[in-house]
RNA sequence: GCGCCUGUAGCUCAGCUGGAUAGAGCAACGGACUUCGAAUCCGUAGGCCGGGGGUUCAAGCCCCUCCAGGCGCGCCA
């Protein structure tokens, strides 16, 4: 129809024309049709999906793998939550989006390096230690003032009561700076290795740290912006320096180092980019939290003061969780320190629900988890409905063995032929569309494309075990079956795999 | 006020980057276990794709505008 307007023809008439010249030349198609104001339809034989089954069988766990990366190095940074205290379950969103987006691209043959960026510097850090340290004297006995800036959480006290006990009460002795300091440093140490525990569990294995201080001590920051104010990109102005982000698009130039000698956020944020540059990444996919969007121009316009392609950075930007229990939202208050950690959420619903159901929506869309529906072993959680295939396929192939001696499945020719029921074919045409699937979430970083593509199959097949039995006295029947839907398994299983989500022999 | 995201069935969401009569799940109603796992399946019903303009042979998708909700808009991080 597209190219009705070149050969000023009818969209009808081009279609006959294909049609006679493709009639009866392809041996895959049963019949050409012309239906509407001019659609080809091409009736494919059933005989042309089964070839997806032997190619399923030979590559395995490969099968759905390309190569569309070429090794090109790509940095996926996710998470990267300020050490001051536990991770939520927005966090929890922004590791599985990051995690699995490095997964398949990985699976597409990137070089994918996770990166976990520590804001271990500045001021939230010296709150930090402030609050730890405003706790403890309170812990000996001193009546103080607990300001409302202060971190409130219970696990501050519980830092505070560590430390009392390992560095007894000399600490309350020491110069408030430097015991703050101090405070400060263990403190970021205890959370962030909280945040490890809790990101392992969660099944997130970061592959690099990149602390923001050791950006300050290798003069990474200096460097940087002494490089920007000799390419006039940096300038003075009322005491302070400013980056002229204006002139790529932004809508203001930004303060980099306040009037009062202290660099901000946005400073080492520079640093940290061009660091990202000059270690010759290919790719740079940052994924962020949706409150931080006002950030992005920033970001893009140190990419272009580096003359750097803009293509070669990606951000990512994940929309926020609401938590609900039974339909009820749950009250989540920073300041009050009263909020659910993601460690409780994947101690109470697991992290195999926990992973999927951040999967179940684009990360655009705001998404509401139910603590109550994760945990829901029924057809409202789609975890277990995908898993249940799994689990399923496997208990027919022990039953195969045991009761037919099928120690390994033999399909003939003649056997695979007889795949014709609408079901059969309906899942070889789903189980063929896997690898392009993978491709296109690589490219379009959509991960959730593979949680509704395994819902899909899921429900093909249950249709299927439904209303075929794969197991009879029909031998050959039986081999043929078994081969699809061993094909069927080891697709969800790929797909889990890619989710980080486990492919259970028995639920 | 400005910017970004969202608006699709009663509810929660998909919609393969512009194609045919817009799809799932849940909830509702009616069915299926003597047989490979009922954590399953089958059937029924449910729609001005937020409103209005425009581009196109063709728009849920692209452009403009308005409405509603969320999030941002510091010499904070």
């Amino acid at each position: 129809m597209m190219s009705a307007k070149l050969f000023k023809m009818s969209p009808r008439k081009v279609a006959e024309i294909l049609k006679s010249h493709l009639d009866n030349q392809i041996d895959w198609i049963e019949k050409i049709d012309i239906a509407g104001p001019g659609f080809i339809n091409f009736f494919i034989k059933p005989t042309a999906w089964y070839p997806v089954l032997h190619d399923i069988h030979q590559k395995n766990n490969d099968y759905g793998r390309c190569d569309i990366g070429k090794d090109k190095i790509v940095q996926v940074e996710f998470v990267s939550a300020n050490p001051t205290g536990p991770l939520h379950v927005g966090h929890g969103r922004g590791a599985a989006v990051g995690d699995i987006i490095g997964n398949i691209l990985s699976f597409c043959g990137y070089k994918v390096i996770k990166e976990y960026y520590i804001n271990d510097s500045g001021r939230q850090i010296k709150t930090l230690g402030r609050s730890v340290y405003l706790r403890m004297l309170d812990l000996l006995g001193r009546t103080v003032d607990f300001p409302e800036d202060c971190y409130q959480g219970d696990y501050i006290l519980d830092i505070a009561k560590d430390i009392l006990q390992s560095k007894g009460k000399e600490l309350g002795e020491w110069d408030t700076e430097k015991a703050i300091v101090y405070c400060s440093r263990v403190a970021a140490d205890v959370i962030l290795d909280g945040i490890r525990t809790d990101l392992r569990q969660f099944g997130v294995i970061h592959d690099t740290w990149f602390s923001e201080q050791t950006l300050y001590d290798e003069g990474k920051v200096d460097a940087a912006i002494i490089s920007f104010k000799n390419k006039g990109i940096v300038y003075e102005h009322d005491g302070a320096l400013w980056f002229k982000t204006t002139d790529y698009g932004d809508e203001k130039d930004r303060v980099v180092v306040r009037a009062n000698g202290l660099t901000t956020y946005f400073a080492s944020d520079i640093a940290y980019h061009k660091d990202k540059v000059d270690r010759g990444l290919d790719w740079i996919i940052d994924i962020w939290g949706a409150d931080h969007h006002g950030y992005v121009e920033r970001i893009q316009s140190v990419m272009k003061a580096l003359d750097v392609d803009i293509q070669r950075l990606d951000i990512i930007l994940i929309q926020l969780v609401s938590l609900l229990r039974n339909g009820e939202p749950v009250a989540m208050s920073t300041r009050s320190g009263e909020f659910v950690t993601l460690k409780q959420v994947i101690d109470e619903v697991g992290t195999d629900a926990a992973r999927f159901i951040f999967l179940t929506r684009h990360y655009d869309s705001h998404l509401d988890f139910d603590l109550e529906l994760a945990k829901k072993q029924t057809n409202d959680n789609p975890v277990y409905y995908v898993q249940y295939v799994h689990a399923r396929i496997s208990s027919i192939l022990t039953k195969a063995e045991a009761e037919k001696g099928i120690t390994t499945i033999q399909p003939s020719d003649s056997g695979l032929e007889r795949l014709t029921a609408a079901e059969e074919i309906d899942l070889m045409k789903r189980l063929v569309e896997f690898p392009e699937l993978i491709k296109l979430s690589a490219q379009m970083k959509e991960p959730h494309r593979i949680t509704f593509f395994l819902m899909d199959v899921a429900s093909l097949f249950h249709a299927y075990y439904n209303q075929h039995r794969i197991l009879s006295d029909d031998i050959e029947l039986t081999h043929a079956r078994l081969y699809l839907v061993s094909a069927i398994r080891t697709v969800i299983r790929n797909g889990l795999t890619l989710l980080g989500v486990s492919s259970p022999h028995k639920m």
